[in-house]
DNA sequence: GAGCGCTTCCAAAGCGCTTTGGGTTCAGGG
DNA sequence: CCCTGAACCCAAAGCGCTTTGGAAGCGCTC
């Protein structure tokens, strides 16, 4: 059933059924109402081929899926995803994912060459971000989650990674804690950085300026690098009594570090935790339950694809920017350090 | 740059350019060498709208993308869709996700009435699912990653569930162990219940046939859900001196049971995963290195895109079934059992 | 009752591509 | 020298939708 067939059914044009179907006006109530009806009746479904050509817009969100670099390695990167797709269905949008291998240029020189996509999102942003200057060269709206320096404004969802961190290391602080190590993402990102401004601007404030030297790791945000920089960390001299991790699955490593070591995570280490929501890591299921910062990533999949498709139907840039604040969950994996 | 320019730039009609460029014959060599390099330096590229709405067809794979279902929490799901990803890019087809809450039906509703693709992929089937003649009667061509009942054929891949978790299970038997438990996916779904059926047929065949009594947990394969269910089958008794688990998640939450149970992997308890070669978590760097049976499963999502692809142009579905071999990869989490 | 402004509807012109159904040219056979 | 067929190319007709530029009808006012 097409739109032609079901204007002929109706007896009125393909443009009144047209412009009743797509919310214009020109169209009076009860012939609206009717339209709307028997679209519904028959399963009327507009081609999308058809309207993507006379519109010139897609009804599409795109996002590059890299197949070989960290990101997919990454839960985080997925659940994100997840969230992006939900609202994006909820409107009526499909999400293109199209996969690459190394740089992302090539696919969003087809997106916009093809229209494939109304407004692409940006993933993992750096501090220089190359992506930002091309997508603005091919004039392909785009949301970035997080955030990347540059001179013009741009579309951004964000949680506040620097005060969340600094709130962590603050809460160590003032539980006793001097030595404070930091287990982070990759340091090239946006988000690890802020972390880390968090982390040692708290330590400053306290007056612990030479604390922060050494005592933080980074790499990739996997249970195994967890453990290793958590060893790595717990056998420096003094040892640290706590530990900040910029995700559970670096949380987890550290707990299977800190009992290889025949330690007690809460009694001998504190430790806490970036929770992003990850479903199948839940963070209150380990023992001890594990002190997070907590901020769903897959509302902010949400909220970045809601901001991508107002973006592409015309919502100025300026409109588009927000930062989210950070929960901190107190458990039983933050206690004040033993008194030596 | 769209066809017609290119085709006045070239002194071509459009005709022949299209021609040439889609590889189509009654076009002189030399003129397609000149199109063809003409094309690639100007940067043309195809309108999809417009390709899409004169072919009626997509170059796009669809899949449902569950944001509320068991699957979504899956880093195997997602794994397997960077598989689908890379190789539908490499052929130059897009992947079109559409989210869905409950029921995947509207989605492929939507996806036959938009053609919107020109395949869609099915993850997780079930027994009997009904997604299957539902896909059928809406004329969608499908290819399944796994497998199902239905008295008609389809396309399909799969690797061979019964034979890994049978060998697996063999291993343990020729070994000396006598008790072998199973921690499981969810049993609703059909790789389940094959690994399931490859277990019990070890054990039968070994003439142990009261041994799977009692002895095989199923649920979603969360790190959690493996300790909960490795624990509860470790207090039953006579102990079982060996595990077989359906993922290295799984797996991870055994090793986790185990240790709090005082006992240590190897010795006291074999242990047995399945790796589906998800990159975060890798089983070998497991204390003691995990034995596995092992298949990537971003190979399979390769595997079913190819399917897929072929199928939408035009390949006959008998030649589109494939089950994989499995691996065996023997490390240090199993061992003789202790002779008490 | 002519003129005007509203509302409601429509015919028709594209959007950029593929594909049908011929043309035209040229070589070679009768 | 004409005819035939092969090789190459082209004009034009859609594909199904949106959107422009009116037209028709209606109730007013002047």
């Amino acid at each position: 059933m097409n739109l032609r067939e079901l204007s002929a059914h109706l007896g009125l044009s393909q443009t009144t059924v047209s412009r009743a179907l797509n919310g214009y006006g020109d169209v009076a109530p009860a012939t609206r109402r009717k339209v709307v009806e028997a679209a519904e009746r028959v399963g009327y479904r507009p081609n999308s081929g058809a309207r993507r050509l006379a519109t010139g817009r897609s009804q599409a969100l795109g996002i590059a899926f890299p197949v070989d670099r960290n990101l997919l390695l990454d839960p985080h990167f997925i659940e994100f995803i997840a969230g992006v797709a939900a609202h994006a269905g909820e409107q009526g949008y499909d999400l293109t994912v199209s996969p690459t291998t190394g740089t992302e240029g090539e696919v969003y020189r087809r997106f916009a060459r093809m229209r494939t996509a109304d407004a692409v999102i940006l993933s993992g942003p750096v501090l220089e971000d190359p992506r930002i200057a091309l997508l603005r060269g091919l004039q392909l709206p785009f949301v970035v989650h997080g955030r990347t320096q540059t001179p013009l404004p741009y579309a951004f969802v964000d949680i506040d990674n620097h005060g969340a961190f600094r709130q962590a290391c603050q809460l160590l602080l003032d539980l006793g804690h001097r030595r404070i190590g930091l287990i982070n993402g990759d340091e090239s990102q946006t988000f690890a950085r802020d972390r880390r401004a968090g982390w040692s601007s708290a330590l400053m404030a306290a007056g612990l300026v030479a604390a922060t030297d050494g005592l933080a790791r980074a790499g990739a945000m996997t249970e195994e690098n967890g453990y290793r920089f958590a060893r790595d960390l717990l056998e420096t001299s003094p040892r640290p009594t706590g530990l900040i991790c910029s995700s559970v699955l670096l949380a987890f490593g550290a707990y299977r570090a800190v009992r290889d070591l025949g330690l007690a995570v809460g009694r001998d280490v504190s430790v806490i935790g970036h929770d992003d929501e990850l479903p199948f890591l839940r963070p209150h299921t380990l023992d001890p339950p594990l002190t997070v910062t907590r901020s769903p990533i897959r509302k902010a999949g949400e909220r970045v694809a809601d901001f991508a498709i107002r973006l592409a139907t015309g919502t100025p840039i300026d409109r588009l920017a927000e930062i989210k604040p950070v929960d901190l969950v107190y458990r039983g994996s933050t206690a004040a350090p033993e008194v030596r």
